[in-house]
DNA sequence: GATTCGGCGTAG
DNA sequence: CTACGCCGAATC
């Protein structure tokens, strides 16, 4: 599957990764390959979560096409991170080495020792309640003005009397020292370390925090339905599991819901001590909403305002410790509690494992623990004898899962619906905006359009209403179809244990489930095991949506779409009936007549539609290809080596490969899914019926290519030598760097080693024709969706319709820079150049 | 939880 | 090239 990944202001890119099993840490790897981010310095994002590595993106819920966001961890940060570190280590009571970094104290004009304050964590952005208790001079910094402390005793506001009677210039030039006392100031502040302790936690916990890492103490809660889009407010969330209670953020209101379960906040959640906005956040709201304070300076401070802070707020909620007993101290717990007995009394005896993690009484050890060990201490299942120790590498793998190991789940099947048709689940007849005739690639699609809506299963119904849709896809021999009629067998009866899609007929089917809802389709009075027949009154029926699927090219090819599933339209069901089927088991059998305005697609007046690919599909698989391509070029080399000398390449198996980033396809595609889908519903599909049967009329008959002038005088190389696939390696380089196009190009190819030289110039000629003007484009574009026009041509279209849409397959284009594909150009003239070269 | 006419890599 | 079987998905 492929996700996007923004950026910086770059344009979303698309990342093929193998399936939704692909671990974080790998996406890494690809990542770097991409933008050339090391892995340790990426920080990706999704759904206001930062991605860990050890997970996968089914974990965290990452479906096709879904945003990750990319930053880069600044390196001065970690530089400083690492200080902090150090200072933090100093800061520990441990008094020989507190001597090493000398603290002076300061004061503070915005803060004071005492003031109860928030101070945000360095690793997840989280606030939390803390309280100022040592102000220092930052060591780290060089160039502390010696005079700091005089400025800190003086105050903005408090000027020698005198200074604002001044006049005239003296008045302005007052104004201008007093701002740049405050700057000073401000850069003062900066230069300060706080000494904060955490209210919850232990007392070695203290921290010493940069000015920008705290702020006053929250402390006046927002009621929801007061909360206005745009404020930026401080909520409660918790970035793993969202319905639980979680730690507090910075959250920027967008939009305020309510639904059944309450209300919800969506907007931009701030992660990290950078607070990196995630946008789009969705925030139940279960708790508190608080106000940020505003700094007020020490000599701004009214008496009401210091009584105010003297008080300190009620302390604010925490997530659970525990999520399997909710921290109550009453219930046993083998989570939180002893593993053994699973009681939590006399904490101090309970140890905890340095493997699992899990808490042990030392009483209920067998045999009992008499002293906490100095060293780490593992639980009994997770201790290991230490004769069995191996040496590091060659571990042997214990413990396998019984799975295999393989990834699974790499197909469009798996990757889930990325958006939902607003039609209910079962509503019988069209969906409004679906035309007869329309095609998609893969039935996730039909499922998100609405048209079908199970992924796998051929019938879609409920056994109490009837049957809304079904698919012809050719999986029964036994079924005939002529288009306005056919036959469908009915599903069961099958052994599909194992997870299977398909076996043998192996027991009969039953009226049950979705055959008894397609059987309520039929007009018939009472749905019996007998079978009924709607007779003359058939239309009377219930209307089923009937799609057809390439799979039927095996079987029945004369009414199945080439590639692809095809909505035909609405049939009936005449009648159903028991019968025997060739495995001699019995099966339903459901007769289907059509029974909808509109023309077949296989009649004349019918509408053609081109096949819709999911959102990035194309990309993605052009993508995929070259990459193959790569490893390809890259791996038998690379074996060989490994062949001659195994022991040295498995030490840094990393350095051996070496891609070059030749080939970079970032598109400039954005998706904009919601409007895609409301212009689905709402318009009729644009494509012109003249221009869609003069695209079928020059496919059927092929007419001479048109070749511009342009292209016949470029003359080709005479150096370049023919090679096994009939091509030159001039020619098949330029093919080749065309990577947009790579599909299209091998189809080419294989002509030419099939049916050779003239008709893969003939092919070429009809595939590169811009669909508009129907002309080997002299100056071609390809979309994202991977469609070639002249630059003029769509320049055109987009001027004549007013949206900036492709004129093919309405893909969204508004987002694309518009510049001629020069590699396509350079391979059309090469090639048809050549062509014409020869045939003189 | 049971069921399902997907999609894909690999074994045969 | 075909068949097999695994995974995830949505729906009932």
């Amino acid at each position: 599957m492929h996700v996007r990944v923004r950026f910086f202001g770059k344009p979303d890119t698309i990342v093929v990764v193998e399936s939704k099993l692909t671990k974080i840490e790998q996406f890494r790897r690809i990542i770097k390959e991409k933008f050339g981010v090391e892995p340790k310095s990426q920080r990706l994002f999704y759904g206001g979560k930062v991605l860990e590595n050890g997970y996968t993106f089914h974990d965290y819920n990452i479906k096709l096409n879904d945003v990750v966001q990319l930053m880069v961890k600044c390196p001065e940060d970690n530089v400083q991170k690492e200080e902090i570190k150090e200072e933090l280590k100093f800061s520990v009571p441990k008094e020989s080495e507190e001597k090493k970094v000398e603290y002076k104290d300061v004061t503070s004009t915005l803060f004071e020792v005492g003031d109860l304050v928030d101070v945000r964590t360095r690793d997840e952005g989280s606030w939390f309640e803390a309280k100022i208790i040592r102000i220092v001079l930052d060591p780290n910094v060089a160039d502390i003005p010696r005079d700091t402390c005089e400025y800190d005793k003086n105050d903005v506001e408090n000027q020698p009397p005198g200074n604002s009677k001044k006049k005239g210039i003296e008045k302005f030039f007052a104004k201008q020292m007093k701002d740049k006392f405050k700057t000073n100031i401000i850069r003062q502040e900066e230069h300060l370390l706080f000494k904060v302790h955490f209210e919850e936690f232990e007392d070695d916990s203290d921290q010493f925090c940069k000015l920008k890492e705290i702020r006053p103490r929250a402390r006046n809660s927002i009621d929801i339905k007061d909360v206005k889009p745009g404020w930026m407010v401080m909520i409660n969330h918790n970035i793993n599991k969202s319905s639980e209670k979680g730690f507090w953020y910075d959250f920027k209101v967008e939009e305020v819901k309510k639904g059944r379960r309450g209300y919800e906040l969506v907007g931009t959640l701030y992660l990290g001590q950078d607070a990196i906005p995630q946008n789009d956040t969705k925030v139940p709201i279960h708790d508190k909403i608080f106000a940020i304070e505003e700094i007020v300076p020490l000599a701004k401070r009214s008496e009401e305002y210091k009584k105010l802070i003297s008080n300190p707020p009620e302390p604010r909620s925490k997530p659970l410790r525990c999520t399997a007993c909710r921290d109550d101290e009453d219930v046993n717990c083998k989570e939180c509690g002893c593993y053994i007995c699973y009681g939590k009394e006399s904490p101090d005896e309970i140890i905890l494992c340095d493997e699992c993690n899990y808490g042990f009484h030392m009483k209920c050890l067998d045999p009992p623990l008499k002293e906490l060990p100095e060293e780490d201490w593992y639980c009994p299942s997770c201790k290991r004898d230490t004769n069995e120790v191996v040496a590091p590498g060659a571990a042997k793998q214990i413990k396998k899962n019984s799975k295999s190991n393989r990834d699974w789940g790499r197909g469009m099947a798996c990757v889930g619906k990325t958006r939902t048709c607003a039609m209910p689940a079962n509503h019988f007849g069209p969906i409004p905006g679906i035309e007869v005739g329309m095609c998609w690639r893969f039935r996730i699609q039909l499922s998100e359009s609405g048209v079908h809506r199970p992924p796998v299963s051929g019938i879609h119904g409920r056994d109490v209403e009837g049957a809304y849709s079904i698919v012809l896809g050719g999986g029964y021999e036994d079924d005939y179809d002529n288009g306005y009629e056919f036959t469908y067998t009915g599903s069961g009866g099958r052994d599909l244990s194992g997870n299977k899609r398909t076996a043998e007929q192996s027991c009969d089917q039953t009226l049950t489930r979705e055959n008894k809802a397609l059987a309520r389709n039929c007009a018939v009075k009472v749905i019996s095991e007998s079978g009924g027949d709607a007779g003359d009154d058939w239309k009377q029926g219930k209307p089923v949506r009937v799609v057809r699927s390439y799979k039927m090219m095996k079987h029945f090819p004369k009414y199945a779409p080439k590639e692809g599933i095809r909505y035909d339209g609405i049939y009936k069901v005449v009648k159903y009936y028991p019968e025997k089927g060739l495995s001699g088991y019995q099966v339903w059998k459901y007769l289907l007549r059509r029974d909808d305005p509109n023309p077949a697609p296989w009649e004349a007046g019918a509408n053609q539609y081109p096949i819709i690919y999911p959102d990035g599909y194309l990309e993605a698989e052009a993508e995929k290809k070259a990459l193959k391509e790569k490893s390809k070029k890259g791996k038998p080399k690379k074996r060989t080596k490994e062949n001659d000398s195994s022991d040295s390449d498995s030490s840094r198996p990393t350095k051996k490969r070496k891609v070059k980033e030749n080939v970079t396809t970032k598109r400039t595609l954005k998706e904009n899914n919601c409007l895609k889908e409301e212009e689905r519903k709402t318009k009729k599909v644009r494509t012109s019926d003249s221009e869609s049967k003069e695209g079928d009329k020059s496919a059927s008959v092929p007419s001479s290519p048109k070749i511009p002038d342009i292209f016949k005088k470029a003359a080709r190389s005479p150096k370049s030598k023919e090679n096994a696939t009939g091509l030159t390696s001039e020619e098949l380089a330029v093919i080749k760097s065309d990577s947009l196009n790579t599909k299209l190009w091998n189809e080419c190819v294989d002509i030419y080693k099939e049916h050779g030289k003239k008709e893969f110039i003939e092919h070429v000629t009809q595939v590169f024709l811009c669909i508009i003007c129907q002309d080997v484009t002299v100056s071609p574009v390809t979309t994202p969706c991977l469609h070639n026009f002249c630059m003029a041509c769509l320049k055109l279209a987009f001027k004549s319709t007013d949206c900036q849409q492709c004129p093919c397959c309405r893909h969204n284009l508004s987002k694309m820079e518009l510049t001629p594909n020069e590699n396509l150009k350079t391979a059309l003239r090469t090639i048809l150049a050549g062509y014409d070269a020869g045939k003189k």
